[in-house]
DNA sequence: GTGCCAATTGTACTTTGGTACAAGGGTGGT
DNA sequence: ACCACCCTTGTACCAAAGTACAATTGGCAC
């Protein structure tokens, strides 16, 4: 039986969730969260759950940091980002930290049944007419992020959830034990990480990375 | 003749900033500035300032990251902030990151011209009742950043430069190249520094400090 | 002056971080 | 079967980071 968290602030999108997650899940075990410190206190108890679909603006969090925080401290845990925004670049960036999926709220019920489905295995979700949409060509400084986000993209999943304990300050030793591998494998992570981003110590690919949070968003959000 | 830059989009802000600064300087020399970008150009055609006034809010940033950037790459120019908000977290985090004054735009005129030449002599000015002001007692879990912040206030000005510069994932040769110093004494900056924020590598410091610009920031904004 | 503190630098040492190279196991596609 | 890729681990080595202790300089306050 299947255990799926819900976490919205709103409960009719809870309710429209849920009858998608019944659809999509045999006999799925529905658990509700209104804020993100229900959701924390939920995976503590529980360990790990089959599935988690977040919302961005709860109360307690704006942006990323809920999901950030939950693919930190439960990174078995698989997270799809429900949204009533859509810009590429949120989904893109989602994606980047580690979310499984993302759904818009405008998505038709039927697709997001199938997008469950479709994490559910393993896979990813995002709408496809968003992700093909070119970035939008800043004219700005900003296209260093967006580069830098097309990088971050190009990791591997093993190594999105390296980046994110490097970006919780921890040592190598202490990722290894979260993800309960060799230090050698995290180091060989890292030193991956660094050339794909193209930095050359840790320290610089979390200020990068941190970057990317909550600036893209505070775009999002003003705009 | 004292080089000073004026820093504000708002002309009429800038016209009485330059009343203020005739004021407070003998035969000033100053510079208008309408966004961070002809700052950064000017600073680098000139080398330093004698003293920059900064408007938070400007084209090209909103927040700290001006502030910031000008700090790390100039960190021999004062800086004294302008700003319309007034919260006394703001002033704080500013005085945190390195300015050497924070004068709301509401301050009178008069006291402007004191709070320049306190600043000129090397002294820091902020507004008597916010400083005084008790932090805001968040019941959350906001108190860890706001220790955070008081343990960042801890720290010497040449400290926070190099906290700056850590912040920019720089490597302890480069902060010593651009400070001028000993790698030495940059490892016994940051050693100290580590010791007075409570962590115990680079990469957590810079972490806990990235916390703070933006996300108190965000807090301000939307209220 | 004396004392305190920031700042500087040095030596010497231990711990992390990071690279290079090699290699085995697993998965998925052709 | 073969290839490509991810994940894993090991060894070995080098660079960076951090600690500990000691010392000098300069400013500022009492």
């Amino acid at each position: 039986m299947p255990q799926i968290i819900i976490a919205d602030d709103h409960p009719m999108v809870r309710g429209a969730l849920t009858l998608a997650v019944e659809a999509a899940f045999d006999q799925p075990e529905i658990l509700e969260c209104a804020h993100l410190g229900a959701v924390m206190q939920l995976l503590e108890s529980i360990g790990a759950a089959d599935l988690l679909l977040l919302d961005l603006r709860m109360p307690g969090v704006d942006g990323f940091e809920g999901l950030v925080r939950v693919r930190s401290q439960f990174p078995a845990t698989p997270v799809v980002v429900i949204s009533a925004l859509e810009d590429p670049r949120l989904v893109r960036e989602a994606l980047a930290l580690g979310a499984m999926g993302f759904i818009p709220k405008s998505t038709p019920r039927a697709e997001i049944v199938a997008a469950l489905s479709l994490v559910a295995g393993g896979g990813t979700y995002r709408p496809d007419d968003l992700v093909m949409a070119a970035p939008p060509p800043d004219p700005k400084g900003q296209a260093t992020d967006d580069d830098f986000l097309q990088r971050v993209l190009t990791l591997t999943p093993q190594q999105r959830r390296v980046l994110q304990l490097l970006g919780t300050g921890k040592l190598n030793k202490e990722i290894a034990y979260d993800l309960d591998i060799a230090e050698t494998t995290v180091k060989a992570h890292v030193s991956s990480i660094l050339h794909k981003l193209r930095v050359y110590s840790r320290t610089q690919a979390v200020v990068m990375a941190g970057r990317l949070h909550l600036d893209s968003f505070a775009d999002v959000a003003e705009g």
